[in-house]
DNA sequence: CGCTACGTTGAGTGGCATCAAGCGCGGTGG
DNA sequence: CCACCGCGCTTGATGCCACTCAACGTAGCG
């Protein structure tokens, strides 16, 4: 079995056959599925394992007060999530499917096994964990410094690289299946903006989105709109900018 | 020695007096100052190793290609940054001096063997990187949903309560170097309009920034303008809430 | 004593929010 | 089978929050 997680965990460090027959377990450990809008995990819970996403979408999110939410993250299958539970006591912020999910639940038990056996394993998921803080790090700058359009170019150019990076890309397109209100709550816009926004992206021949399928035909264009550097993401293991800067 | 980081992890685990030692070792180790606006660290650069502020207020940023500029954090002494470096390739952030700053450098090798000799502690490092996560989740929230005199209370907020924190508050006031400028960078705002917004919250009584130094007459007053919880600083090492909810 | 950094103020503008309404679709139940 | 409802998308009208441009005061500093 090769592992959604595996693959990913592969474009890190390379894996011996073992390792991947570890993650392979690992990621067979308390499977279950949520529907749409279930949520994984609670803002508040404690102990509640660390997560595996094997298939389908979903979000972490913040709600304030007043109803206003706060989209933190897009988490994509093979994306590990909530680390928090293992030494923090309590979850800072909610996870929610967008799709239908299937999800690993990992105990504090089986992960320190892996740990132990495995320790370039262990190294792995920090790498995965530090990547994920500095997408965090991306969005605030996103949110901070860039208008409208550029956001969502930003938002899209960031998944499409994510979605590729897992082999979900086919041609120029991939299933996208955030709502206008998702999108909103992500970008920090109101739908009826996001909207209108969209239909200006879509004038300018940069995407198409349409029936939960996302289409870049040119993705240098929408990079430069969106002003989009994809070293963040830390793809590349030797550290060499896939933007030609050095 | 009493080193600050001590302090600041024994909030989180008990230290004993061999792991304090050890501490107050590692933080004197390839110590040097930094004047203001010097830059401690560079995006792009490789294997910087991990910093530790021993004094001085510091801030993580990105420039984008026009310019603009986004504050991602600031950092207080205590504070541990850039772990980024001990497994990611490159840096995907700068930080800067804001006042004169004093930082060690932790080589590789000796957290390397921090780590091994006192597991405890490399826990606790866990534990820092896992805050300094949470904490930019929250940043990313007060970007995206929060207004102009909500997003710079919530800040103020945030860092009164590190700073108290670290038993640097007296009565109601602490230093504050950030600049208007600052501020805005910080929280995504024009200069212009930061000085207008302080000038609202001065009127309505709820802080006074003077001479870098913040005065919060009234926290709960403020916290309440911010939509402030300080569950996200994770500061109660029971995962107690300390906003009684629950 | 000019220069720069920082704070402040005024005027004008526009990006994006809000409110409100309507459309199409799929699901559900009478 | 069809009425009904909820959800997601779309459009128009209106207004405000925050931006930009521009200028000035002050203080520290070489």
């Amino acid at each position: 079995m090769k592992s959604i997680l595996a693959r990913k965990l592969e474009g890190f460090i390379g894996l011996s056959a073992f390792e991947k027959e570890a993650l392979g377990q690992l990621a067979s450990e308390h499977v279950r599925r949520y529907v749409p809008r279930e949520d994984i995990c609670r803002v508040g819970e404690r102990h509640n394992g660390v997560k595996l996403i094997l298939d389908g979408w979903a979000c972490r999110y913040k709600d304030l007060e007043d109803g206003r939410r706060q989209i933190l993250a897009v988490s994509l299958p093979g994306d590990l999530g909530d680390f928090n539970s293992w030494i923090l006591a309590r979850l800072d912020y909610s996870q929610c499917a967008i799709t239908p999910v299937t999800a690993a639940t990992l105990s504090r038990e089986s992960l320190q096994r892996l740990t132990e056996q495995h320790p370039r394993l262990s190294m792995a998921f920090w790498w995965e964990g530090l990547v994920s803080s500095s997408i965090q790090r991306e969005w605030t700058v996103n949110l901070g410094q860039r208008n409208a359009s550029e956001r969502l170019a930003h938002l899209f150019c960031e998944i499409y690289v994510r979605m590729r990076a897992i082999g979900q890309v086919v041609g120029n397109s991939f299933d996208f299946p955030l709502t206008q209100t998702d999108l909103g709550d992500a970008t920090g816009l109101s739908v009826v903006h996001v909207n209108r926004t969209l239909q200006e992206l879509r004038a300018n021949g940069l995407v198409t989105l349409k029936e939960k399928s996302l289409t870049i035909p040119d993705f240098e264009a929408l990079s430069v709109v969106a002003d989009f550097n994809s070293d963040y993401l830390h793809l590349d293991r030797e550290g060499r900018s896939l933007n030609g800067n050095e």
